[in-house]
DNA sequence: GTCTATAGGGTGATAGAC
DNA sequence: GTCTATCACCCTATAGAC
């Protein structure tokens, strides 16, 4: 098996297991076993633990964006939030059982070294700025298409939060909706 | 010194420590020493970290119902809700450098064991349910007092996060007031 | 390049003196 | 009740055979 497929389903592995766990309480050992691959073997691909929370949080920057590129290929900027929400929607197990994978990332990191702190801001700040793009695109003014990004974007962290506390698909669904509502009330 | 102010001294300590660096990377060593007891002292008042974590959530707890107790004094249920939202804004230094210790508390243990999952979603519940009840008082229905305090607790804690995550006072400040606006506008 | 075995350090928890 | 000393375990990281 070609040695960069090992390396992918590490990340892949460390991805869902930090998602499901956190990162502190995932072991090396942990993701190991899940990529079947051998313990020392990890090594090899990441000097690290903390090299390969750098690729992880590298790699859902990427998720990201391809999902946003997907987004833009609708031609109207209310379309694409939605488009955006959607896919938010479609996720709901998720959210329900592990929260947000890109939050909980956050809020973990932002408690150990900066390096890794502000890797994981990075996170949020790519999905904010497509949002506040969108919202430009619609004719708002800077400062406010700002403002309202960070009012998407904050509402959507919190309802997954809650949605995942109180394991709670419903309020998911119907703040989705409100906030669908809001889109289209543009 | 009476034994019961150690253990309070431990909770302290415990609650502040949790909040900084998280539950998973804070060590009892790090709890005891912060609370100028000896470790192998812990183990008397506590039978294992996991009851201290508890102890830890009931003391949350035991804050946001005196919080709420003090905007109950207040008349008129706007000015609770304003009052609550101005405790908020006198943190706002707790909330750049660490988030929301309530966030982060259930954030965290919802990815370990039922138990303390439970026991911190309580936290959210708590304060959610005041919300709620002073919705209610305004005149809301039962579910539209209950969508408006989703929509407001979601709100807060994405703000809190992105605060932390950015180090963003501005944003807290901004989204704050955008909040007392809403209230105000009711 | 790949894997086994293990070192080295730290953590939760306990035993037992005082 | 209080504290010291220490156990037993687990985790990251490395050494070295193949």
């Amino acid at each position: 098996m070609p040695t960069a497929l090992k390396r992918d389903r590490l990340i892949e592995a460390a991805k869902t297991l930090f998602a499901q766990h956190g990162v502190a309480r995932t072991t090396l050992a942990d993701i190991a076993q899940a990529a079947e691959v051998p313990l020392g073997n990890v090594y090899y691909h990441f000097r690290t633990k903390e090299s390969l929370v750098e690729a992880v949080i590298q790699a859902h920057r990427h998720d990201i964006q391809t999902l946003q590129a997907q987004c833009d290929r609708l031609p109207d900027p209310r379309q694409r939030l939605l488009a955006l929400l959607a896919a938010e929607r479609e996720a709901e197990p998720m959210f329900v059982r592990f929260g947000c994978p890109y939050g909980s990332l956050s809020q973990e990191l932002n408690k150990e070294d900066q390096l890794l702190s502000d890797a994981a801001a990075g996170l949020l700040q790519v999905y904010l700025d497509w949002v506040q793009t969108q919202f430009r695109l619609l004719g708002k003014s800077v400062p406010e298409a700002e403002e309202r990004a960070i009012e998407l974007v904050a509402s959507l962290q919190g309802t997954f939060l809650l949605t995942n506390c109180f394991r709670a698909p419903t309020l998911l669904a119907r703040q989705l909706e409100r906030l669908e509502e809001q889109i289209c009330s543009l």
